[in-house]
DNA sequence: AATGAATGAGTATTCATTCAT
DNA sequence: TATGAATGAATACTCATTCAT
């Protein structure tokens, strides 16, 4: 009747499927129909591989979340002194950390869910103490929040500015909580 | 002795309503049903009174981001000087702009929306704006955009951090920004 | 679009065809859309009138339970004296209270759900009351109980029987348990 | 030392869970999934083993019938005279047939497919012959039949009464039939 | 002006069964 | 011989919106 595919990457496939589609169109615009439909998958499939769609919530925000951490911890291990970690931070929030124009409102489609679901909220914290940590590979703890916070409220806003602020404010910035 | 009269303020509380359960339970949890139960109001008079849910989710984020900008110039415009400013920046992220614990999500859930439809970008947007206007009565414009980030960034890490930074800590960091 | 129907009694006959359905199908091949298709409404008008299935078969059964008691009480109210009553019981184990062939399984359905739920539990025992109750217009409690276990296995087992026992097995049965 | 052997019983497990499965959520709560689990077993070991969900039933309520049937022709086998055969099915009635608690709602379960599948009515009325030979044994056709309908009655309703009816009243309706 | 009843499109989820391995 | 992955049909239920009154 129908073609029964052997197709063992399949949940990763879905996974990646769902990230698409939070970032295009939200979790509330997430469904398992879109999710299949886009990773060529049957419907009944989705729940075969995920208990339910809040199971394929926390898979697909935990591999974004490690995903994320992972580059910026790659940045920040990769500078050598605290000048490229500082050029690292400006990079982070230019061009680096979230890749797509897409991409930038899955942090805040988790944040809204971390608001009300434990788990989501264990994301989060994880993910900010990556951060932080990668940043004291090179500041004091307390830099270390103030430039995570930074990179947050920049990124989020020059994504929402009608005309991004351009990377020299960055920089000043950057400069300024690192007291370069 | 009492008067039948209908309810004038009606429309205002199905958006009152409307933003506590946003708070509550997310965009996507808020359905007319649970918003007219909480109002107090028939079913009916949701779509009487709001042509769609969406006409209702713009008069509530309108509401939201009006208030707390409100907030935000009246801290800022009572500032006598530079030092005055700088302090309300600090009160603005520790106690001010967002009242409740659930007030906080409110404006991650308008980001969300904000990322995909253009009504509530010109919201997020226009609430930005005053802000920085807010904060240039005080400080140069550059100084201002990153100002009112690190507000946005200390505010939203602050909810999240199993112990949220001390307000020492966004002392120094506004000090550094305004370079005090 | 569709055509609007004003149809007051509606609820009501969904239950009919509710408890219609249950007889021929069982509580198990009992669903929404089979409900709905017989009752000639739309499937979204169930959850409209019944918040769950689970209240729909509530509703059902209490309609039923209450249905064959009150006729049960009428046939019993009616006997002028032990004899009458006597012959009653004989004419409710072989036509009364249950009417139809498909009717009979609805008391092996209602113990079902019984034995697993308390509310089905609860109509189950009020209904056994009721019945009690009216048995003891004319017959000691004692006998009461005996005359009901009676009724509800002869009426079960001539159900099931390939040759339905005569008439007159009932009468001598009856007549046994209440000393004629 | 162990020898690894293929689970020779592991049919006969699946059987003996699926009739505890339906005892505790009824034949429509009962799964594959959820018997596969109970036997420890994997799933497509289910239609490996009983072509269809059917033909497990089928098995199960064969299985349950003929258990039942058998512990009954013990119980009146054993009597010697039609006193200890009264005695019996006294005994039968309050504490043989049926053992635990959960077990018996499986003839009601039986009795709901019954009235509908072919197949489950011939098990009952095997049954019901079993049961009345085996009252034969001691008393008279007719008897044997408004015996086995006292039973039957009698223990449904002891099941469902909040204050099921002493062993006192069960002597009494026995000894009434069998004429004592 | 106001509303309760109605509705259809949509949602997550369940599940018996199939089948490649 | 066994089995885990796969699948499509079905299920209960939700909900924004419409509309007769």
């Amino acid at each position: 009747m129908s073609v029964r595919r052997v197709d063992p990457e399949r949940r990763q496939r879905i996974i990646d499927c769902a990230l698409e589609l939070i970032a295009e169109e939200g979790v509330a615009g997430t469904t398992h129909r879109k999710v299949a439909a886009r990773a060529d998958v049957p419907l009944g499939s989705m729940t075969y591989h995920f208990e339910s769609m809040d199971e394929l919530l926390r898979e697909a925000f935990t591999l974004f979340a490690d995903r994320v951490a992972s580059r910026f911890e790659a940045r920040l291990g990769a500078a050598g002194d605290r000048a490229q970690a500082t050029a690292a931070v400006v990079e982070i929030i230019h061009s680096d950390v979230i890749r797509s124009d897409q991409e930038f409102v899955l942090p805040l489609e988790l944040y809204a869910l971390a608001a009300r679901v434990p788990f989501f909220r264990s994301i989060t914290q994880a993910w900010m103490a990556r951060s932080r940590a990668a940043l004291e590979l090179h500041f004091s703890p307390e830099i270390a929040i103030e430039l995570d916070a930074l990179i947050e409220g920049l990124t989020i806003h020059r994504a929402f500015d009608r005309e991004p602020s351009p990377r020299s404010l960055t920089e000043e910035a950057v400069g300024r909580i690192v007291g370069a």
